[in-house]
DNA sequence: CTTGGAGCATACTACCGGGTATGTTGTCAA
DNA sequence: TTGACAACATACCCGGTAGTATGCTCCAAG
């Protein structure tokens, strides 16, 4: 892990996020404790020492998958924060993309999820306490980005609801629930995810109180 | 477990079902994998003769306290079945008193959520996949007693949504997230239960579209 | 052309945890 | 009184897995 220019940065990364991608979908489908590193080699083809020549532990593996999930969800909303006057519209709109980032990166947000529940407790090592610490301040900064929104559609009176906090926690709650109960067809029809995250973006939305009048172009 | 007399049967329950407890609360907090046998016998005061002098492996361990959260689920909902006419009505009643259940046995309802996804994967030994299905069609029929009034609150035109499928997922969902967000207070007050149960009961009837004229007394 | 290091593979260790085999104690019925 | 059994505790086995130590190969810089 000591690279040096920019370049070869960039071909560690790669290397990496394969490595990401076959964690994750080993994460999601058998949980972090149940599955093996041998298990996440054996799906990219190769074995163990390619791993540990990367990562320093399988605790640091889940880590920077985390990490990665929580980087594309950012990433998928930062276009959004300054281009809406309306809060409801910034609100839907960040809804609908968070939705579907959700269901286009089902494995890393899968793993998003076990993080949060799982490594909150098993406290291992002091300092992977730490790094737990900063992922779990990710996932909350993501989260209040969503919560000022919602205080702000509030504020403008078209919402009807007592806690934002609460609110907060069920909307992003609906929204993320794809990620459970839908798996994936054959054909991974963009349009099917589309209609799925319309569904939930209008229900979380409605739930806040918002009239159906918002909800037409969802 | 080779008990004769429904007396002894009964001392038996109770007995398991202090295992049961101690069983949910270690894999609430740590998760299934994470949590050994050692750990439940810990909590218990004793060690694993007890537990496998009750239960034959740990994966039986799991399955009854899975089993005994739906139970719980069962039980709570069973009184509303044949008590309402008009059906919003009877899916406020079901859904009030279902997440007052969520967080009431939040320890139980961790585990079966945990069970949803993680044994559904796992595939163990060939009878418990057995088990493991029985498991999934309990939680299956309730869900359905659930879809059931949605789409007779659809048909008597009060709600607006398209897929009953999904809607239910969604729901159930809003209902159940307060078992994942909400730290029970050291003053387990059953008034701050009834707070939270109440505004996740009028989100979710509000995000399938039913009008806030019938949410003013959840 | 050689040497150092990246990028792996192979072989091995150490330990944890599920499961078992067996011992101990209290109780109750015959 | 005794034996039989429930209800545990103790001691042990053993497979799987995280982590390590080392070997191999290719490439690029000097």
């Amino acid at each position: 892990m000591s690279v040096t220019s920019d370049s070869e940065i960039g071909t560690a990364r790669i290397h990496q996020e394969e490595i990401l991608e076959a964690a994750a979908l080993c994460f999601m489908e058998r949980g972090y404790n149940a599955s093996s590193i041998d298990d996440v080699a054996r799906r990219l083809g190769s074995t163990k020492g390619r791993i540990y020549h990367h990562y320093r532990s399988k605790a640091d593996l889940f880590a920077d998958v985390y990490r990665y999930g929580m980087e594309l969800n950012a990433a998928a909303i930062k276009p959004l924060c300054g281009a809406y006057d309306d809060p409801v519209e910034k609100l839907k709109a960040m809804a609908k993309v968070h939705c579907l980032t959700m269901l286009r990166t089902r494995p890393f947000q899968r793993c998003v999820w076990e993080g949060v529940s799982l490594l909150m407790r098993g406290a291992t090592t002091p300092e992977q306490r730490e790094t737990l610490v900063e992922l779990q301040g990710l996932r909350e900064s993501y989260a209040i980005r969503f919560r000022e929104v919602i205080e702000d559609a509030r504020e403008s009176g078209k919402t009807d609801f007592e806690s934002s906090g609460i609110a907060t926690q069920i909307f992003l709650m609906a929204l993320n629930s794809p990620i459970f109960w839908y798996s994936p067809r054959d054909t991974d029809d963009d349009e099917q995810l589309n209609e799925i995250a319309s569904r939930c973006t209008r229900f979380a939305l409605q739930g806040l109180g918002i009239g159906k009048e918002y909800l037409q172009d969802v």
